[in-house]
RNA sequence: UCCGCAGUAGCUCAAUGGUAGAGCAUCCGGCUGUUAACCGGAGGGUUGGGGGUUCGAGCCCCUCCUGCGGAGCCA
């Protein structure tokens, strides 16, 4: 008898196994009982048949509730019946922990409810079929950057100011002192990139606006390369490929999940190719107004316009050259137009709104002191920001892509907090 | 912060201002192939809190709380 994971027992038919596990839901007819168990990496029939026990597994089968811990041995079958195609002829099964009424029944449930049990809706089969998505995502994130030289080098949680403005940050006590939780990595990551030259970061950031939509968190992660030497010609390839191989990857690996996931995988697969639609701001103001919206130079879009501007081709949409009005103080001007930024950002396809931000960076050291002046930054907390451009400036680029966007574009949600193992929302804070 | 919607059994929802119900879950019984199985039976309620109108309020009014959807802001 040797132990087995649910997975493995395709190449295991005709042996006989133990698996340990929940179960998951359980069916009976008279001498038949039908148990469905889950080990995390798989579901299995398990059919107990009353003359083929001994009385004891036969009552221990019908004892078992929802979610009750167990272990099963048994033949593994090849049986059509059975989802999945195998199944598991019972000879023996013993309770480890038998679960009280389990609150998450196999019907439907309110977004609040399942909220407060998320420790437990981790379970279902939806939810982790998501995380199995994320999990790839997040692989798939670090290979391509290793696979071509770049250094993971992580930015601080805690830091003494702010990245781009204090109003949205969540603030702590360090010692007496007030210290912050990170936005962004990006201010840390271009001291690094001097190190390194091809650097990202990859940790949760923390944003207090009191947003309320299905496209925002209290808490998410980021990852967020940044490139010595790089213009903006070459971020917007960079973007472009890191995306589109993202998406070929998660096609490639995790069929079954978008399976369960019920995700319509012909408006994902444009992506998985290059090239993007890019557009030019200006450009997407004048379509907008063709289209009826009241936009003007200067506005940036919300989210019925980031809609309106992605393209209805299933591939994600890049918009460049924004206004440096409405952009971050350590974007690189437009040589060309010093009234824009070398900006970028990239709109998901159906809906799922700005997965990228990125920009060329300001390497003159004069520009961006005068940056720091003009937002009325405090100068001393930069000091060491400056630094980069004090001590041996250059040319750099880089772009910050939130994960719970592409996890939800990815996977279809209806809701970025399905995106995550355990969502900070606006007054949720719980488990 | 603003606009809109909602709160009834453990869960998802019904109920003209006039006796609070169903499905699922739980417990008991039945069924030799179930696929969120099915069939029969049982238990389960201070209708979010407070105040008001009325002979009578789950339903109408005021207020507070909680949640949902959206806006703004952003990834």
């Amino acid at each position: 008898m040797r132990d087995a994971e649910i997975r493995q027992l395709r190449d295991l038919i005709g042996q006989s196994v133990r698996i340990h596990g929940w179960l998951y839901n359980s069916r009976s007819s008279g001498k038949l009982r039908f148990l469905v168990v889950r080990d995390g990496s798989g579901y299995l029939q398990s059919v107990v048949f009353k003359p083929g026990v001994e009385e004891r597994v036969w009552d221990e089968a019908g004892r078992a509730t929802q979610e009750s811990s167990l272990w099963v041995t048994g033949r593994v079958k090849e049986d059509p019946r059975s989802p999945g195609g195998v199944e598991l002829e019972v000879a023996d099964l013993g309770i480890v922990s038998l679960c009280p009424e389990y609150p998450i029944t196999p019907k439907e449930h309110g977004p609040d409810f399942l909220l407060n049990n998320r420790h437990l809706w981790l379970r279902s089969k939806r939810q982790h079929a998501i995380m199995r998505v994320r999990n790839e995502l997040v692989f798939g994130i670090r290979d391509f950057f290793y696979q071509r030289n770049y250094v993971n080098i992580d930015s601080p949680i805690l830091t003494p100011a702010a990245c781009e403005g204090t109003s949205t940050l969540f603030e702590t006590d360090y010692f007496g002192e007030k210290a912050f939780l990170s936005q962004s990595g990006q201010l840390y990551l271009e001291p690094a990139a001097a190190a390194h030259g091809k650097v990202y970061c990859f940790g949760p950031t923390f944003r207090a606006e009191k947003s309320k939509t299905r496209r925002h968190l209290m808490e998410f992660w980021m990852v967020e390369p940044e490139v010595a030497w790089m213009r903006f010609p070459e971020l917007l390839d960079l973007a472009e490929e890191f995306v589109s191989s993202l998406v070929a990857r998660v096609l490639d690996r995790c069929k079954h999940e978008l399976e369960w996931l019920e995700r319509d995988v012909s408006k994902l697969e444009p992506a998985a190719s290059r090239p993007y639609p890019r557009i030019d701001y200006g450009d997407a103001i004048t379509k907008l107004q063709g289209l009826g919206y009241e936009a003007k130079f200067g506005d940036d879009f919300g989210g019925d316009e980031e809609t309106a501007l992605s393209d209805d081709s299933g591939k994600p949409t890049m918009i460049t050259r924004y206004p440096a009005a409405i952009k971050a103080f350590y974007m690189e001007p437009d040589a060309d137009d010093p009234a824009r930024a070398l900006a970028v950002d990239v709109i998901a396809p159906e809906g799922y709104g700005e997965i990228i931000g990125g920009s060329e960076r300001i390497g003159s050291y004069d520009l961006l002191e005068q940056r720091i002046r003009e937002h009325n930054l405090p100068r001393e907390a930069f000091e060491w920001y400056l630094d980069v451009r004090r001590y041996g400036g250059f040319p750099h680029s880089g772009f910050g892509m939130g994960i719970e966007r592409v996890v939800s574009w990815m996977c279809g949600l209806q809701h970025l907090r399905e995106a995550i193992p355990y969502p900070r929302m606006l007054n949720r804070l719980y488990p």
